[in-house]
RNA sequence: CGGGGUGUGGCGCAGUUGGUAGCGCGCCUGGUUUGGGACCAGGAGGCCGGGAGUUCAAGUCUCCCCUCCCCGACCA
């Protein structure tokens, strides 16, 4: 049984001045976690059993998978990681550190080598395969900028995993089996989420899919339908492509614009000389080419022009997540220097594309369909060219995902609105394929005796993270509500009495009562501790189940309080071992 | 890494034109209290983020560095 009177807390009466998002402000307060280093915090006792419990339901669901859990260290020389590049790769978010001979070595951020070269060493057959490894591990990264607490620290608890088969299919079998587990883990820990469609990167066509808690504090933002079941991560949003609202089917015609290098400008200019009879005109009938420079892996540099309707911004995030690892960035006045044929403001399509005068590559949003028709720049300053239509007077090198998302676009899956959320990575689920298993000699022979190369996937649960996520969805005003699973015990009985009187002695015993039956119970046993103190504690820690013994004992009975529902009920002494196991048992 | 803010006992804060540090909570002792963060009395606890400087004298002024928080960049 834990005691108050002997328990190896504090809280606090007011917030720390530091902590800004709830999970921190109260996992600080309420005596869970204490700041240790930039990024790194203490676990306390009740902090420790809560990560604790968390990282056994992980372990749960991931034996159960038939996942095998191992460990590695956690500091990881130099060499390893220098075969895959990721030593330089890493960057300035890599924590490096030298032994006493001056070798190098790193706090491992994540395993993908670790485990690729350990399955390496020991197996070399297709029979030995599928198999999925996991630890449950201490990563370190260097971020630019921990925040939040325990959401974004240096130093953190991860559940990571990978998955080894032969073929795809095989890797479409371990990942989906990922998928499900990390399914049944989230709606253990009662963590709401929703799995976003995310970007897969450089390795192209992999699945990878991101679960995130729905949180306004969360730092990844996402769009999900508010129809269907459609979500993604706004980088990996698909652009629904409606059917064209052709009104015209007028003649490509210049007309003279002058002073008119802004939407804005065109569009009222348009409206004031060159009205058209059945509506205004308004920017979305403008077609906007945003000149951007791409920066290659080699160093080298392209120009790259992307159409977009004139009332919506690029998204050069979005952009980039596409033509990854190339870096985007706007051109600047010594590019366009460089390009006498693009006069800013009065850009158009005609001298756009790899075939064109200028040669630069033109991609088009995907909302620009073919056979649509555009207001745009006549490539000569001063003049605009109505009526142009994307397949009769111009084409494209191909498409992009290029406008930056908001809320109300149409959802590609049913066309109903679309709404923005923010929330908070909790897990990952990630189809490598044959990138690490290449580059390390990760292969097997397969039934014919020829080398197969292996495929992968890597999918991560950040634990520590899941706790302050979870205490980010379950708390109010007063403090912290746990879900039963994770409840750092699972009753808190708060006696109100003077010690040794009855009122003491009841609460001893139904302790020890609740005890034999398999609970955990913390007792709030604090001589001379007003109860007033011992409610807010109560509340702060916020154990799902509070059991008042106290003045109602005169009556014979002591108060049940559910931390969640915030109701408070008589409960007969005789009654409570069997009502509070019952509770606790039905979860 | 850019912009803004911040740093004074465990927590929250005050500190004037430079004069040698204070309040509330918490903690200790004694007493009175005991159903919603009690009261009285007496205590302990601070290199005022760090360093350098100006000055007879620096929490306070100057310079450099660091921390934490917020926004952005970044982030398997």
């Amino acid at each position: 049984m834990l005691r108050s009177s002997t328990l190896f807390v504090r809280t606090l009466r007011d917030d720390p001045a530091d902590a800004e998002v709830p999970s921190h402000r109260l996992l600080v307060r309420a005596g869970y976690i204490r700041r240790a280093a930039p990024g790194g915090y203490t676990w306390l006792p009740l902090g420790w059993r809560v990560l604790r419990k968390v990282e056994a339901i992980v372990r749960d669901e991931m034996d159960a998978m038939g996942a095998q859990e191992v460990h590695f260290p956690a500091m990881l020389p130099r060499d390893i990681y220098e075969l895959t590049g990721r030593w330089e790769e890493y960057g300035d978010n890599l924590f490096r550190l030298k032994d006493r001979k001056g070798a190098d070595f790193l706090l491992g951020p994540t395993h993908e080598e670790m485990f690729t070269l350990l399955v390496k060493d020991l197996y070399s057959s297709y029979k030995d395969l599928p198999v999925s490894l996991y630890q449950i591990q201490t990563k370190y990264r260097d971020e630019a900028r921990p925040r939040a607490g325990l959401l974004r620290g240096r130093e953190f608890l991860m559940k990571d995993s990978y998955s080894f088969d032969i073929d795809d299919a095989g890797l479409a079998a371990s990942y989906n089996a990922h998928r499900d587990a990390y399914e049944r883990i989230f709606t253990r820990l009662k963590l709401p989420y929703v799995i976003v469609k995310a970007m897969s990167g450089a390795m192209g066509g992999s699945a990878s899919e991101e679960f995130l808690a729905p949180i306004e504090v969360g730092e990844d933002t996402f769009v999900r339908c508010t129809k269907c079941d459609y979500s993604a991560n706004t980088e990996a949003v698909t652009t629904a492509v409606l059917s064209p609202d052709i009104s015209s089917y007028a003649s490509a015609a210049v007309i003279e614009t002058p002073n008119c290098p802004t939407i804005a400008s065109l569009v009222d200019f348009l409206n004031a000389n060159n009205a058209r009879t059945d509506r205004t005109w308004a920017a979305s009938d403008t077609l906007k080419n945003v000149v951007l420079q791409l920066r290659h892996p080699d160093g080298s540099t392209e120009v790259l022009v992307v159409g977009v309707p004139g009332d919506r911004d690029a998204d050069i995030k979005r952009i980039e997540a596409q033509v990854s690892p190339s870096e985007v960035e706007p051109l600047d006045e010594a590019g366009f220097a460089k390009h006498p044929g693009l006069f800013r403001g009065y850009i158009g399509p005609q001298v756009l594309g790899t075939t064109s005068s200028t040669g630069i590559r033109y991609l088009l949003d995907p909302s620009v369909v073919a056979g649509s028709e555009w207001v745009t720049g006549a490539n000569v300053p001063g003049s605009h060219v109505l009526h142009l239509v994307n397949g009769r007077d111009f084409t494209a090198d191909g498409t992009i995902e290029a406008v930056e998302v908001i809320a109300g676009d149409p959802c590609p899956s049913c066309r109903e609105p679309l709404e923005i959320a923010r929330g908070i990575e909790i897990g990952h689920v990630f189809q490598l394929g044959r990138k690490y298993a290449d580059t390390l000699g990760l292969s097997v022979l397969d039934q014919n005796g020829k080398q197969v190369v292996v495929t992968m996937g890597s999918y991560g649960i950040g634990v520590s993270r899941a706790v302050a996520s979870i205490a980010e969805v379950f708390h109010d005003d007063l403090g912290i509500k746990w879900p039963r699973a994770i409840s750092p015990v699972d009753v808190h009985i708060v006696v109100t009495g003077k010690n040794g009187d009855d009122i003491t002695i009841a609460g001893e015993k139904l302790g020890a009562e609740l005890e034999a039956q398999g609970l955990e119970v913390l007792i709030d046993d604090r001589n001379g501790v007003s109860p007033g103190v011992k409610f807010k504690d109560a509340e702060l820690i916020g154990i799902p189940t509070i059991v008042v013994v106290g003045k109602s004992l005169a009556e014979g009975n002591i108060e049940l309080r559910d931390r969640h529902a915030g109701t408070n009920q008589a409960v007969p002494l005789a009654n409570a071992v069997q009502r509070i196991v019952a509770l606790v048992r039905e979860g």
